[in-house]
DNA sequence: TTAACATATGAAAAATTATTCATATATTTA
DNA sequence: TAAATATATGAATAATTTTTCATATGTTAA
């Protein structure tokens, strides 16, 4: 009877956590970073990967920073994403393995 | 250079997956039916539970019902329904793992 | 210092999703 | 059969999110 859900503030960090990568264009910038181990990519090359556009990119990738999924450096003219939590790989794993799973 | 992420139908599928356990009401509930193994409950139940109104849970289930995450069956009057989707367990274990980690 | 390149950002528009409200349907009981 | 109970559903509204557009900022090269 007792309902022993966790608590509204986990509730919603699971939420969140969970709706930063249900986004199509989230996954394939995060799919671009899974690339290779470690791999780090600048802006442009996300853009040219993910074929969004640079301003979608940007946006998406501001999410992701603030979320504290990516890590940032900056190299000159250009500024260098990297996949940051051990989570999102898991999360992105298992989703991965449902849809290729049925049918 | 080639992007090697997973097909346009894949990445769909993805993205559905996971914004289907993005919700907060849809996370109640899917808590509620994580109560115990294999646990079984009727709209009523859920209800109580998750304090959300009888027809945003009826909605609800059916978006889980439609991706094919709840089993339904009638009993009489009550209709009862559990989860079906072992993958389900998993996305949620991870983003409760993670939901509880930090600070 | 100006031009060119790379990225970021605010605000608007477009799209999607969650929620409510009113009501319908299905089942049982009186 | 009528009333009561349990659940479902369509349509409207509210809320949130994604995407675009125009432009700003930061860095290097000429």
């Amino acid at each position: 009877m007792a309902t022993k859900f966790p608590n509204e503030d986990i509730l919603f960090k699971m939420r969140d956590m969970l709706s930063i990568v249900s986004d199509i264009t989230r996954l394939k910038i995060m799919f671009t970073l899974l690339d290779e181990e470690n791999a780090e990519k600048c802006v442009g090359e996300i853009v040219d990967e993910t074929g969004a556009s640079q301003s979608l990119v940007s946006h998406q990738l501001k999410t992701l920073k603030d979320f504290d999924l990516v890590s940032v450096r900056r190299d000159g003219k250009k500024v260098y994403y990297s996949l940051k939590d051990d989570h999102v790989r898991q999360l992105i794993s298992v989703a991965l393995e449902h849809a290729m799973e049925e049918e």
